[in-house]
DNA sequence: TCTGGCTACGTTACCGGTAAACCAATGGAG
DNA sequence: CTCCATTGGTTTACCGGTAACGTAGCCAGA
């Protein structure tokens, strides 16, 4: 039924390694039994077996697997454009999977990837169970941890600080003129690097003097009902703050139509800011302040890192990609 | 340095055949036996090579492919999730493409899929070129297409009708009593289902009496400023227009802004739609009217249906998801 | 006692490519 | 005229599993 190589060689008149230098744009055959093979492979519809292909030869297959923490998310998204995009241009082929922020769930789908043999794997953060790390290390596979800036990456690494991204918010917002700062959160004790956020920007508000007031941290996912709720809570219990910095741009949002709502004048009685970017954003009535991350130059740094160690050229270890403060008019 | 089946059997003394029947935990061995093969896997470190054992054995390997759009887009985004959680559920493993709305590219994509002899495929909507529809003939591949419901799908279907979205919005228009209606699209050209839902629009309100005053369909990605400038455009050519209608729900939200901006007030002065049913949507200070799509389902669904047809169990050819118009507050 | 069926394995033959080694012409340099 | 490099191939030996089939040992029932 499916031709394989034998096929096409038979139906040339040539020899099965001759069939695959051709197809394969090798060298040491005629322009004349190339077109030969050609027309052949043509003929009979020939379709490659990259499965018989990636396992005679135990070089790297053209597989890339890709974990993020939700498929969901808006932020992601784009960086996994980044990536696909990068990484079609390059010949690779991308497998993904889902760790719904858990450490456990990461390993499960490690575990099942590099029984594909991939030629290279990207993790999203830095938190991983040691079982994934040995495996990983064992077998040998380049791996570039994007997202979270580790000190020491597994492999090679793509991101930026998140607590940076505290310390700047908090430092805005004292600028700013806010003395009384709260802060809603999602994914409570799931979510690194989030905390790592309510870190820097704990942090930065102290040394300033005007220490954060309070922090709502929720289980759920980060979306504008958590924004809402979230910030419906903060507020019930502390009715006097005067800026509330929200797990990202979508809890903001909604932190937004809470007050809107509540007949909360935003920037005047209450300042709000968000974190990640998305284009609605920027777009709202007010233009909201938040961190924009450069996500989709992070995919293609990360693929293009992966590649790179792939052909042997030594990249860098660790790329900082910049992210950026952008003052909107709720804070 | 890695441990095969052949390594396993050695250590524990027993044939390779029996290792791996061991391992896949199927029958034919002392519980004894399997203990000490376990032990010995486990001390070897042993990771199983799915590439040998797909190749190996004709059978289907557990590879799933998924092509969608876009990857940046928050719908599919959903979708993808719901594939992925059933998938992962099932055993399989994923691996994705997006094909910018071109036919072709997703024909290249499917090229590279099919080269991995994949156990399905799940793709987004049903314009295809000829040479992918034979590619995946050819193949034999059980496949989904979902998004939209196709009238004779390669193999499977989830979905609904796009052009029914339409008139069902024209008509939730007119008998708000709108008369004079618009429509802000985006993708011009790339993308049949915005188009079939503008068309069931179009017919409903021609039908109706009131036809559509005019459609502004841009070239760019459907998001929020598409919406925007989708809207100040439409407004510039068309002032008089009572209603228009979004190609999606980040479109409605960007017109919404536009309006507040201008001072236009929704849903008196203008009625707003969008499609899609974003979170977002309904927590905007006026809830935006919109049709909901059960985007995780649809993907739960095509997953079970590829699985469903792998494992022999002849499940329905086309599925049927509903979607459900959500009257809001800006029309 | 013989037969048949079960359990618990072992043997053998692939799957479809690719690397590496090998070989037969051919043509040009010395 | 010989030698050697080059061109254009072919042959062989794997890669690591799995299906299909073979078989020894044991026990039950006729």
């Amino acid at each position: 039924m499916k031709a394989n190589l034998e096929d096409i060689a038979r139906a040339a008149g040539v020899s099965k390694m001759t069939v695959s230098r051709v197809l394969r744009g090798g060298s040491g055959f005629s322009g004349e039994t190339a077109q030969r093979v050609m027309q052949a492979a043509e003929r009979l519809g020939y379709i490659p077996n990259r499965l018989a292909a990636a396992f005679g030869a135990e070089q790297a297959s053209t597989l890339v697997g890709m974990c993020v923490p939700r498929l969901t998310s808006g932020l992601f998204g784009h960086v996994l454009d980044g990536v696909d995009r990068a990484l079609t241009r390059l010949g690779f082929q991308l497998m993904i999977g889902a760790n719904n922020h858990s450490a456990a769930e990461e390993e499960a789908w490690v575990r099942q990837l590099v029984s594909w043999r991939p030629a290279g794997v990207i993790l999203s953060g830095r938190t991983h169970t040691p079982a994934t790390v040995d495996l990983l290390r064992k077998a040998a596979l380049p791996v570039v941890e994007i997202w979270d800036l580790t000190t020491s990456p597994i492999d090679m690494a793509v991101g930026f600080s998140h607590f940076d991204c505290g310390v700047e918010m908090g430092r805005h917002l004292i600028r700013r003129g806010r003395r009384r700062a709260g802060y809603v959160g999602a994914l409570a004790r799931a979510d690194v690097m989030g905390a790592a956020r309510l870190d820097g920007f704990r942090s930065e508000l102290a040394q300033a003097g005007h220490p954060l007031v309070d922090a709502e941290v929720l289980h759920d996912a980060p979306g504008f009902y958590a924004g809402y709720y979230g910030m419906e809570t903060l507020l019930s219990r502390r009715g006097d703050l005067d800026a509330v910095y929200f797990h990202n741009d979508e809890m903001a949002i909604g932190g937004l139509a809470f007050c809107q709502a509540r007949g909360l004048r935003v920037p005047d009685d209450i300042g709000v800011a968000g974190w990640g970017g998305m284009e609605a954003a920027s777009i709202l009535p007010r233009r909201l302040t938040t961190t924009v991350v450069p996500t989709t130059a992070i995919g293609k740094a990360a693929a293009e890192a992966l590649a790179a160690r792939l052909t042997g050229v030594a990249g860098p270890d660790v790329t900082i990609v910049p992210t950026r403060l952008v003052p909107g008019e709720t804070v």
